[in-house]
DNA sequence: AAGACGGGGGT
DNA sequence: ACCCCAGTCTT
């Protein structure tokens, strides 16, 4: 790539004071502090700005400096992430701050190599802290950017391909302004969010139309070019929200690894395989007193689906319930880290609770 | 290079 | 129904 010097002077300064002008007013922009600002660009990977504002006050609040995070239990740190999604975001983050307070006396890495080897930070959030935090010229290429450049420069690679993702980042190195580092790279992302919008761009408002070949050509949503698809998988489950002679409730812990790792949930068993009759006696060494059917749904994550079916069900104990489950009461559960579809059906429970209390 | 990994919002 | 989102890690 080879700009003119007064087209880069000219397209750095539309879009550096066009973001002074008009950038939204947003938490992580009251700080230049690396810690806070690292916090906010590890919620935002793949999550909109709306749904991570309180989330990111609440998680500021309650670990206010690397070390507050580095101390924090998994439990409690996972229960902040809670509804969030992409759960081992939230461990890494951890995982890499802990290398901070322990190799860097809890100052965030200024340099690429050194910030790019912490857990959870890859290309895109190395940059972002560097150029946010550290006003350093480095590329922070991310989905928005991908989009804002592929319709100024008229990029047609496929954006699904790891290796195109080099062509913007060499690019964004070519055009950055390094007088300006922050402001240019927060421009291209809030130019993504606000005027270059996947469908329907909104041209006639953009500060940088005139250096911009798509619109020039008039197709600017015909790009970027991505392809890719996802196949989907279809699981079929019956989840039981189990209630002991002691009004306790079983839930288990999923595995450390893979989905939903670490996280709580009620009894579940997969439809297809088992009869979900003998779930109960077999596994859990309870006796069925009541069942009562509970709420229907499907949970749709990224790659696959859940088709779920709950129930409620009182029992007699026995014993022990096995390996991984445990009782607890209602008010022990308002501590633990629940995945949505979990949430759900604890809330279902609870409005057939409170109705039968009120009849 | 492809798949795993959440959940919500827009069209 | 499909796409996208301030991506990273694992295979």
């Amino acid at each position: 790539m080879n700009f003119h010097y007064q087209y880069k002077k000219q397209f750095q300064e539309a879009l550096v004071q066009w973001f002074i002008r008009e950038k939204r007013d947003l938490p992580w922009r009251h700080t230049h502090d690396p810690y806070k600002i690292w916090v906010s660009e590890v919620m935002l990977q793949q999550t909109r700005v709306d749904t991570v504002i309180p989330y990111y006050n609440r998680f500021i609040e309650e670990f206010p400096t690397p070390e507050d995070l580095a101390q924090a239990p998994e439990e409690k740190l996972l229960k902040q992430w809670e509804g969030l999604g992409y759960y081992s975001r939230a461990r890494n983050l951890q995982a890499g701050v802990r290398e901070v307070v322990e190799k860097y006396s809890s100052t965030v890495p200024d340099n690429r190599p050194e910030i790019i080897k912490l857990k959870g930070v890859g290309p895109y959030t190395a940059g972002a802290i560097l150029s946010i935090a550290y006003n350093k010229a480095e590329h922070a290429v991310d989905g928005n950017v991908m989009r804002v450049l592929s319709r100024v420069l008229l990029i047609k690679e496929d954006i699904a391909l790891p290796k195109t993702k080099k062509i913007f980042e060499q690019a964004v190195m070519e055009l950055i302004d390094p007088a300006y580092p922050s402001e240019f790279n927060q421009g291209l992302m809030e130019l993504g969010a606000l005027i270059c919008t996947p469908t329907s761009p909104k041209c006639l408002l953009c500060p940088v139309r005139e250096f911009c070949t798509a619109f020039q050509e008039g197709r600017p949503e015909e790009l970027p070019i991505k392809t890719k698809k996802t196949k989907m998988k279809d699981l079929f489950y019956d989840v039981f929200v189990v209630q002991n002679e002691k009004k306790q409730f079983l839930l288990e812990k999923r595995p450390g690894k893979g989905l939903l790792a670490n996280m709580w949930q009620f009894p579940m068993v997969e439809k297809s395989t088992t009869p979900s009759e003998g779930f109960l006696a077999d596994s859990y060494n309870v006796d069925l007193v009541s069942r009562e059917r509970l709420l229907s749904f499907k949970h749709i994550f990224s790659h696959l689906t859940w088709n779920m079916e709950s129930y409620y069900l009182k029992v007699e104990q026995n014993g022990q319930p096995t390996e991984s489950s445990v009782w607890f009461t209602e008010e022990e559960i308002k501590a633990l880290p629940l995945p949505v579809p979990m949430q759900k059906i604890w809330a279902a429970w609870k409005e057939t609770e409170a109705k039968h209390k009120h009849a």
